[in-house]
DNA sequence: CCTTCGTATATTGTATACAATTATCGTCCG
DNA sequence: CGGACGATAATTGTATACAATATACGAAGG
């Protein structure tokens, strides 16, 4: 199943969350990512106070992210609803996501170093490790592979791309099937981040692109087929 | 020089604007493109209040909104400032849109219909009156452009593009060289369209998606040398 | 004279009261 | 009985007061 991809956040927002703002944006995203929130299902203020724990004002800015991020959307009278996306839509982000993802490792081609190398390769170990049969750590391969591709954005030294991204990484009709992996496909995602390391380090920008490209695609189609069945997308 | 990009909003938000958080939005982005803003000027909440005119917590909102389109920036103590953008990063953007629409006429041109076509026409037809010499009408361009390029947009049906391209598009950078167009650049934009209606026609998104990355590169590579020089990107 | 610390000031963050808008639902009239 | 209208409740939008935090500045000590 859809190897990597469901989990990572690539966060760009692994801070220390203090302000009640943040805060409200962790929980709401929870409730609506790992919680008991439904897409299409309705949300008050008031009701994401009491999740969140603070007044309407922090709240209001949460929602705002959460907008943009299209976890939430709002409807024409201003009400609030957890989103609910169509296929298509699902395939567009996946397509966005390549397309963004594989401009991100072509940039970070030009920008790597050795101590870039060194940190890849350390946490494509921590990785690999976690994926080794018979009994796989699902949740030490998330981080590390959050950690990766987090990397790679960090050596693509591009505010836009650190602000597009994340956006599109974490979705819960993706994450919903995240507990599927098979361990082939674990492995296989070792791999491919191995691959891309020798093209960081060859300096190879088209080849640490495609590499990139076809390890998102992959991916999705692997989603696709778990979910839909064997249409062709 | 830079034919039609610096211009168009590709705006999403075309609405009345009746809310304070709007006309704030409206407000503070004029003052940033069009004002006598500066690159890397110090705001305070209380000064875009008074530009605004309302209190701080519809300015809140709207600062949140130019955050995301990074026409502001936040310093690590959360103070405001214009957005001051490296070459890199304008050139950055310039790659993005290109991508993105791109990816937006490749799905316009699979779900354009007749209709559609007959809009396109309309508008391009407004746009080829607008770009004739010896006396072009730059407004008129402009307009017709962005209703043109938004037209691709609504036919790409992707609310995910809608949301991410507006923000690529307007810039205070290439805007502050809007007014140096040639005339050639005008009319070659008119054929570019007229081209890409030709693709849309026929139902190829392989060619109307290379129309439009050559239409968007082009105009990046005249602002490149109008701005830069001769260097090559 | 420079550095360090503490106080004053400026700025941003949060809560809350109130205003404006939108939905809900019962009633009236056709 | 059905649909339009209007009162009421629910929800979102705005202003403002206050709290938390960061900067600026000056005094004290080396």
């Amino acid at each position: 199943m859809a190897e990597d991809l469901p989990i990572a956040i690539y966060s760009a927002n692994s801070r220390f969350m203090s302000r009640a703002s943040d805060t409200a944006y962790e929980k709401i995203r929870s409730f609506i990512l790992y919680g008991e929130a439904r897409p299409g299902m309705q949300l008050t203020e008031e009701r994401l106070c009491e999740i969140a724990g603070v007044s309407r004002t922090p709240v209001r800015d949460a929602v705002q992210r959460l907008e943009n991020e299209m976890l939430v959307v709002r409807s024409a009278s201003k009400r609030l609803s957890v989103a609910d996306w169509s296929d298509d839509e699902i395939d567009e982000m996946f397509a966005l996501r390549a397309m963004l993802e594989c401009h991100a490792a072509e940039r970070a081609a030009r920008r790597m170093d050795a101590s870039g190398l060194d940190r890849l390769r350390q946490v494509n170990g921590e990785l690999t490790r976690a994926v080794q049969l018979p009994a796989p750590d699902i949740t030490g391969f998330l981080e590390a592979n959050r950690q990766f591709h987090d990397l790679i954005l960090e050596y693509a030294q591009s505010p836009r791309l650190s602000k597009l991204l994340p956006a599109l990484v974490e979705q819960p009709v993706v994450r919903r099937t995240a507990n599927q992996y098979s361990g082939d496909d674990l492995i296989q995602s070792a791999k491919d981040h191995d691959e891309l390391i020798a093209a960081f380090a060859a300096g190879d920008k088209d080849w640490a692109g495609a590499v990139m490209t076809s390890h998102i695609r992959r991916a999705f189609h692997s989603f696709h087929l778990a979910t839909r069945g064997s249409e062709t997308p």
